[in-house]
DNA sequence: TTGATTGCAAAGACTTTGCAACCGT
DNA sequence: ACGGTTGCAAAGTCTTTGCAATCAA
């Protein structure tokens, strides 16, 4: 456990938002951790199949890491300003999920959803 | 119109799959157009602005593009073996997104949702 | 000491851009 | 002839890899 994977792991305990490599990086720098590109991304590889984060790929192919702590959800996300918001669903698609297997013979692992629209300050 | 273009519409009308662009680079040489691939990013710019095409991104943020003409729809994606396939979801999240937009003040303008799974083949 | 972790530079995959040549109308 | 379209090479962005140096336990 290096002072590194420590304070990776402090950011994601205390961010919500999904979170670019860049701007990891910057966070990273703030708190007077200086680290090499690399090694951001070995950590989340590292941290992806600890299970510990998880990767949203939004707009464009750009990646996301956030926390596997929080409750599931899903993700608002603005065309205008590109702000994400999470937001979480009554009934997460689990009949259709249901409905899904049975039709497809397809066994569903996970999903991943996102809105896209504007956001309250942008319409 | 340019021949190009004319085959890659073609392309888009007789396929359901979404495709790669060296997919597609590969499709337009089978039908012995030679392309570079810049032509093809530049045409799939033009078509996606035209609404011709829409681009789905997927596992680990490679881009795929399909016709719009098709019926909206999400997609199964094998994490085993890769393979896409399209899926109509009987109740369209119609209901979630009117939620949505009340209680976030959201305007949902389009959403994107895909399965992970195993297919038939590769449980 | 030992294996895991790091930085750096280079390589890779994919996408975009500048520019001169070319094509369709 | 004209504007749009093309190919090529180069540049850009993001991510991964090889290797030697370093660190934590």
């Amino acid at each position: 456990m290096t002072s590194s994977r420590r304070a990776l792991f402090e950011i994601f305990l205390n961010t919500t938002k999904p979170l670019s490599v860049a701007k990891i990086i910057l966070m990273l720098n703030d708190k007077g951790i200086l680290v090499n590109k690399t090694t951001v991304y070995r950590e989340l590889d590292f941290l992806l199949h600890e299970g510990v984060v998880s990767e949203v790929i939004i707009n464009s192919g750009k990646r996301y890491y956030e926390s596997t702590e929080l409750r599931h959800h899903h993700h608002l996300i603005c065309n205008h300003c590109g702000t994400i918001r999470d937001v979480v669903l009554q009934n997460d698609l689990g009949n259709e999920e249901i409905k899904i297997e049975k039709e497809n013979g397809f066994k569903i692992q996970n999903h991943s959803l996102e809105f896209f629209g504007l956001c309250i300050n942008c319409q």
